[in-house]
Formats: C-alpha cells, structure tokens, sequence
DNA sequence: TAGATTGTTAATCGATTAACAATC
DNA sequence: TAGATTGTTAATCGATTAACAATC
C-alpha cells in the first residue's frame, strides 16, 4: 500500500484530468473528507468501497468510479488505504493550503463560525474580523480582533487574507462587495442571502442559502402529510 | 391569467404527479422562490421563461420544463403572473404551512437563526429554544421564551412543535435526538455535523453541513492556483 | 495459488436542452 | 389577426449503476 509508484499515478492522473472532474463528483468530495476523517478517529487503517458505501448510504460503484476521477487511490484485493485516501482528498480539496481567512460581520453568525472548529479542521486560520459596531471592536473571537470597517480594504491586504466570509446583512452586501476587490482576494464564502458574481474580478463566490435547506425540510414535511392524506382518499 | 381553468390544471396536475417531481426539481424550488420575492419586491406582474432565466443565469427551457411539474403555471403569449406563480411555488414547499418551530442549542448559531427573518419570510414560528445553561435560560430570543432542557420532551408535546432546529455540538447530537422520537415532532433540522437518519421513526431530518460548502470554495480557490500553474507549464 | 476488491467499460437511467406546435 | 411565449415532445448530454477482467 501507499507505493512509491502508486502515489505517482495518483498525482500524475489528478494533474491530466483536473478539469473533466464531473461537478457532481466534487460536490461529495466533502462528504467523503467527513467519513474519512471518522475512520481515522475510529482508528480504521483500510477500508473497501462497499464497506464505505454501507457507512454512507451510497453504492460501492458510485464510490470507486468518484475516487477514480483523480487516480488509483485503492488496492486490488486491499481496498483503500484511510489515511492515504484521506490525505489525497484533503490535497484534492486545497485543505490544509494554509489559506487565511477574515469574517465581515462579526454578529451572532460570524461570532459562531469563527468559534466552531471548522476552520481548523480545513487548516483555514481566521485572522480577523470586522463590524461597524464600535462596541464590539476592539474585542476578540476566538484568537481574532475585530477591527473597524473603517480599515477593511487596508487590513485584508496586510493580512494577506485569501478568503472572506460575509455574515452582514443583505443591505450591505452589494456595498462590502465592491469594497473587497484589488484587496488580493480569492474567494468570498457569501452569507449575506445576496446572489454575489465578482467573477469578473478573478473572485470565486460561494454563495450559501441557509433558508433553502429549511424550505426543503418544510416541503418534504408538508409532502408527508400530502401523501397520507392521498392514501386515505384513494383507499 | 389566473383563470378558474389554469387555477383547476395547476391542482390537478400537482396531486397527479406528486410522487414523480425529480429530486434536481425540488432543489431548485426554493431558488425560484427567491427570485419571485425580488420580482414581486420590484412591482413586476409578469415575468417570461426568457426574462427569468436571464435573472437566475438558467435557460428558459429549464425554466419551464421545471414550472410544468406542477402544472401550467402560465399563459402562452403572456408569460407567467407573478403573484400566482409565487403563491403555487410558496403552495408547493408548503410555506405558509404554519410550522411550529424550537432550536435545541441557544448558543450564537441558535441565537442567530432565531433573530434572521428567514423563519418568518417562511411561516414558520419559531415558539421556544432550550438550553442546558443557567444562565440563558429564562430570557428570551427574538419573542420566543429559552427553557430548560429537562423539559425539553414536554415542552415539546404541549407547545405542539412540528420542526426542531439542532444547533448543539455534535457529541450530544445522538443523545438528544433519541429525546425527539414520540413527541408529535415531524421534521429536524440538524446543524450538528453528526448525520442523524429518524426515518424509523417518521421523522424527517435535513441534514445541514455548512464546511462543505467552505470546502467547495477551498477547491475553486486552490483549483484556480494550480490552472495558473498549469497554463505557465504549458506556454 | 485462491480470494478479494479495485479499475474500467458498457448499459441504464435521469436530467437538460432544443425545437416547435399549440394557444393566448 | 399577428406576435409572443408557453407546454410538450424529441434529442442530447451527463451521471449512476452493473458487470467483470485485471491484479494485488
């Protein structure tokens, strides 16, 4: 396992094929990173893909066919080395790429985020916050000062920030937006329910509606009922 | 527009098919409901397949073949009434549906999704939040009143709760779900990172996992780096 | 070697797009 | 009526699953 020449395709493939990597397949790729750290903490030191897929509710194929997308991972009769695979994964998905991030908002919203571990666990260090609020600034979150809008622009450049995360309301989204380009910024993580494009600006946006998970439960509920209801009239 | 005819078709053919609305549909309804928000917010009354699909950044095709699902939604010649259309999506994702609500976990992500107007935008009340801390216990978010978690069953049952919102750490996300079960409860939305499945139970859970969508921003982020690379290799 | 399990091809399934006749 | 735009069918595209030969 975790051959000299294995490790080689890996990389050698993943570098051919990079951008026919089906959307699909990357949308999971997060969801593997999760099982995969699990196993570790589980102290599992291989695992098969129908072992995997019976963990995640997904079928064996769907799992070889997606960690084929970017080279042989696994191991004929062996299965899949976890930690390997996990750290394949993790290079993959640019964790641990030591990106520095700011929040932009530093609300109920922005304070939860910045203290949960989720930024750590993907080797994200947050390095600042800031609000317009004078009451807050000046405080810290986590190990994070909040500083004034005021210096926005010339902090994200001396911090070197690569990531900023927008908990602000809609109202301003547009406003902070225009604010945030030729700063050196690469990604915006967008919670503002604003749709943001800064596209034009090299900018990648990842745009989150939390609501949308909500309505989906709402929809999913009420068609519950629906459906019971249809039992009871067709019967 | 909106005629008794179209109105009847709309029903009908909702109830009919029910049961056969691909899932990729559904996902994207709470999109749609979005925009038709903005659109009623700019006074607009109609909107074309064309219009709308210029605004969302989908064809037109998709657009209409999606609205069809549920029937015909709108007019030949015309294009689709604004309100109406709003009303049969808001119909559909059973907004409106008057779903009780209460967060499990009062810390800073409970507090701020208790204090967004997304439950309201939505009918969705939200009626208690609990939580293991003295301290918050017995204040108050947004109206809604944060008991204690021993009564957390109780409570549960005499304030006729239909969704819970799980906002606590992962460790305890097993313990308390098991707590959920023969409340009257119908859906849970779980913000704890750990996959909850109450199907058994007729429970619906919509499993919310925010890092992975930081994780999909990571990938662009550091894919972008390694095209740059690429494209001076190649040159 | 025999057994296990991957990597990979081919078959199936579903979702998207294009096109146009129906119709307001 | 003429113009516009939907509803709907057919064609294309992509994603998932099944199957099995390759191989550890």
């Amino acid at each position: 396992m975790n051959t000299e020449k294995q490790s080689m395709e890996g990389t050698l493939r993943e570098s051919d094929s990079r951008s026919t990597v089906p959307a699909a397949v990357i949308k999971r790729l997060p969801r593997y990173f999760r099982y995969l750290r699990e196993l570790i903490r589980m102290d599992k030191t291989r695992v098969s893909s129908a072992e995997l897929s019976e963990m995640m509710n997904v079928t064996a194929s769907q799992i070889r066919q997606d960690l084929n997308c970017f080279g042989g991972f696994g191991q004929q009769g062996y299965g899949y080395n976890v930690q390997y695979l996990y750290a394949k994964i993790c290079e993959i998905l640019g964790v641990n790429h030591g990106f520095r991030a700011a929040v932009v908002g530093a609300g109920n919203l922005g304070k939860a985020l910045v203290r949960s571990p989720m930024f750590e666990r993907r080797g994200v260090s947050v390095v600042a916050l800031f609000d317009i609020d004078r009451e807050v600034v000046g405080t810290t979150v986590g190990d994070a000062p909040v500083l004034p809008m005021e210096q926005l622009e010339e902090m994200l450049c001396e911090l070197a920030v690569d990531l900023v995360i927008l908990t602000l309301p809609k109202t301003c989204a547009d406003e902070v937006a225009s604010r945030l380009v030729n700063t050196g910024l690469r990604g915006v993580w967008n919670f503002t329910g604003k749709e943001l494009d800064l596209r034009h600006s090299g900018i990648v946006v990842e745009n989150v509606h939390i609501g949308d998970s909500l309505m989906t439960l709402c929809y999913e509920v009420a068609r519950g009922d629906l459906l019971t209801d249809e039992k009871r009239e067709d019967v």
